[in-house]
DNA sequence: CCCACTTTGTGCATCGGTTCACAAAGGGAC
DNA sequence: GTCCCTTTGTGAACCGATGCACAAAGTGGG
C-alpha cells in the first residue's frame, strides 16, 4: 500500500511557507466571518498579498486539501492551518519587561485571539511590580523560574532593556524554555535547539531609510554623485 | 581607465545584505564605545551573529573597505555603513495611532539615536489629541496632510487599529510618502514604488508556536500520530 | 454519458542567497 | 628586500524559494 500522504507532508514544511501560513489564516478568518464557504487560490492569494502559484505550493506542503474546479473549503482550511501551526492547543506566554512596549504587548488584543494567552508579566522595577495590567498582576523578576513552572509557560517575550535581555534569556532557557520572541535590540546567544525570533524597530526603520534614500537620490543627484566621501580613493 | 569601484557597488546591494547592515552597525557602535580601533571579519561576524564569509561578502558590496592582514577600521566602517543606509541625514518620522503601541514607539529611545526623529504624533481619538507624549503634542488625524508637509515627514509609522490602516496609508501616499512601517495586522495594498515593512506580533508568535509544537511532538507522540484529524481520509 | 470549463497540484527552469575554500594583498620581523 | 603570517575579497558549487505553465481532477450542463 502506497502512503501517498507522506509524499507531501513527511517531516518538514519550508520555513518560508511557515512564515506565510499565519497570513493565510488571517485572510481565511476574515472570509469565514463574511460567510464565504469556499475560496479559490486566486482569491485567497489576493487577500494575503501573494502570488497564487506560491499559495498553492505552500498549501500543498500541508496536504491536498483543495478540490479542483472548486477551490478550498474555508472552514476546513482554517482548521488544517491552525492545527499545523499548533494553534489548536493554547500557549501560555510570559512577558518580561513591563515598560511601554511590554504594556502595549500585554494589552494587544490580537494576542489572545487564537491560541495565545498572556499568563504572566514580570519586571525588575519595584515601582511597577504589583501593578495590575490587562487583568494581570506584575510579578517580580525573582519569581521568573517559579512563575514559568507554575503557569506552564512555554513561550517568553522579552521586552526588557537591551542590557538585561541576555541574562533573562539565560535564565528562562535554563528553565527549559525553547521559544523566545525578542524585542530588545541585542543579538542573543543561545544554545542549539532554542528558537529566537527578533523584532527590531530601529532595524526596520533603517531598511526603510536605505530605500528612501535610493529613491530620492534617483530624483535629484543620481548615480554620478555616488562617491562623495572625504578621503578614500579606491584605485 | 577601468572603474574597478563600480564592479562592486554599481546600483544595487542585495536585499538580504541591506537587512543585515543595521546589525553590523550596532555591533560596530558597541566596539567603538569600547575603544576598539580595528576589527576582523571573524570578530565582527561573531558580534553580529552571522557567519564571517557572509559578513565579508556583505561588506564587499559597499566597496573594499578592509585591509588584508588587519581587518576593518571601526570608525571608518561605521561611517560607510551609516552613509549607505542614509543615516547621515536625519529622517522625520510621523507616528499615526497613539494607543499603547504608538506610545511605546514614541518613547522608544533607540529611535532617535541614529538619524531618526519623531516629528509628529497623530490620532483620531479626541480623548488623546492634545496630550503631551515624549515631548510632542498629539495632533488630530485631520491634520495629517498638513503635518506631513509642514514637518517634512518622509517615513510614516502606522500603529492604528487594523480597520483604519489602509485608509491612513492611502492618505499619506497621496501626500507623497513612499516609506511606511506598518504595525497593524492587515495586508496593505499600495501602488508600485511604495515600500512597506510590516511588523506583526501575532505572526511571530505563530511561527514560534509551530516550531515549539514540532519540538514537543518529537519528545512525545512523534511522527506516527501525525494524522489525527477527524474526517479526511486521503487515499 | 460526454464535453466544456474551472481550478488544483506540481515538474521544471530560474533566481537570489549562503557557504566553502583559496588566491591575492598587506603587515611585520629579521 | 624577503619570508611568513594574517585576513580580506571573491569564484564557484550548492541550496532553498519563486513563478511559469500545464496535466490531472473535479463540476455542471445538456
Amino acid at each position: 500500500m502506497i502512503r501517498r500522504l507522506s509524499q507531501a507532508r513527511e517531516r518538514g514544511i519550508p520555513e518560508a511557507t511557515v512564515a506565510r501560513l499565519p497570513l493565510y489564516l488571517r485572510a481565511l478568518n476574515g472570509m469565514s466571518e463574511r460567510g464565504l464557504a469556499t475560496v479559490s487560490s486566486e482569491d485567497l492569494a489576493l487577500a494575503a498579498g501573494v502570488n497564487s502559484a506560491k499559495l498553492r505550493k505552500d498549501l500543498s506542503h500541508l496536504g491536498s486539501y483543495g478540490t479542483r474546479g472548486v477551490g478550498y473549503d474555508v472552514e476546513y482550511l482554517i482548521y488544517q492551518i491552525s492545527r499545523e501551526l499548533g494553534l489548536t492547543q493554547d500557549w501560555a506566554v510570559a512577558i518580561v519587561g513591563v515598560g511601554n512596549l511590554g504594556r502595549a504587548l500585554a494589552n494587544y488584543g490580537g494576542f489572545v485571539s487564537r491560541g495565545f494567552r498572556v499568563a504572566a508579566l514580570l519586571d525588575a522595577d519595584p515601582e511597577v511590580v504589583g501593578d495590575r495590567i490587562a487583568g494581570l498582576n506584575v510579578e517580580h523578576i525573582d519569581e521568573l523560574e517559579a512563575v514559568i513552572r507554575r503557569r506552564g509557560v512555554s513561550i517568553v517575550v522579552l521586552a526588557t532593556p537591551a542590557a538585561a535581555a541576555q541574562q533573562v534569556a539565560d535564565r528562562v532557557i535554563a528553565e527549559g524554555i525553547t521559544s523566545i520572541l525578542n524585542f530588545a535590540p541585542v543579538v542573543l546567544s543561545v544554545p542549539e535547539g532554542v528558537d529566537i525570533r527578533k523584532v527590531d524597530l530601529s532595524i526596520e526603520l533603517q531598511i526603510l531609510a536605505f530605500h528612501e534614500q535610493r529613491k530620492t537620490d534617483r530624483m535629484t543627484g543620481g548615480p554620478a554623485m555616488a562617491e562623495e566621501w572625504p578621503e578614500a580613493v579606491d584605485l
